[in-house]
DNA sequence: CTTATTTGCGATAAAATTATCGGAAATAGG
DNA sequence: CCTATTTCCGATAATTTTATCGCAAATAAG
């Protein structure tokens, strides 16, 4: 569904903010222990989320990645998503179709357009804030 | 959503039993054409879905590719899926832990339940038969 | 200003997916 | 039998995705 590079920045995002919450910033070490994701790649994904405005960083000693709580409610999955996949999920068709819509659509076209608005919906819907409080009450995990 | 073969072979096999119900055979040269996918690639595929009975080949003269009539109604999207990308759409996690269940969740877990299962209904209730008249009736198409 | 720390970034490498190539195996027809 | 045709199959190549490495840039603290 999703690539490697956005499952780890999906998880990434919600370790930084439940440690957020906390009010301490995080290095990338912590993360990626924490997510159970290779270092160097993370970081990438990291900054690329920096750069979107996601999540903001910090160099040098007492540096790290960190979320503002008061972000985390308006910050839907969603966004992550697009930054690091595209919206080709939502919005490409699923048997490959340069073009596919009601007027000319692939033969699996309506059976398709019900689930990828109800995935967008989810994801739209969707707050960080809402997944970091699952980590911090024990209902989730985030490695396994 | 599928992998780039998946999206060729269910384009193929949509595209043979349109001919296997008109008698005719097809040969490779002919589904690329007609699904614009690499021949070489798609052979490969075909000679995959071949093994696991969901078509069949001749070599030779007057050889190719044929689905019998009969099965095409039986032959549910869902087998053409699993044979090609496995079952890691509806089976895995979408944050892609090892393990990810109602007991120990990710965190999106809840959020994917519902889409994953209405995705495995979609492709469990989709026949062959169906697709093939979807492009038979010309209320279809396969490339763009 | 110097040092230690941490993110940023470009180059590179490894692995997986997608794609091509050449020839072997099968088969229909003359 | 011989030939033409077509799938099958192993090797290889190209591309994309995933991952690593080394060093530059920034910054906090003494």
């Amino acid at each position: 569904m999703f690539s490697k590079a956005c499952e780890y920045g999906i998880k990434a995002m919600i370790y930084v903010a439940t440690q957020s919450l906390k009010g301490d910033r995080v290095k990338i070490g912590d993360i990626v222990e924490k997510v159970g994701s290779p270092e160097a790649f993370t970081a990438k994904i990291l900054s690329d989320l920096v750069k979107n405005g996601l999540i903001e960083s910090l160099k040098g000693p007492y540096g790290g990645f960190a979320i503002q709580p008061a972000k985390m409610e308006s910050i839907k999955v969603i966004q992550i998503v697009s930054v690091i996949d595209g919206d080709s999920i939502f919005r490409g068709c699923g048997l490959g179709l340069a073009e596919c819509n009601a007027l000319e659509p692939c033969p699996m076209h309506s059976k398709f357009v019900k689930i990828r608005s109800e995935l967008k919906k989810a994801l739209e819907t969707t707050s960080l804030l809402e997944l970091a409080n699952g980590i911090k009450t024990g209902k989730t995990i985030l490695i396994r």
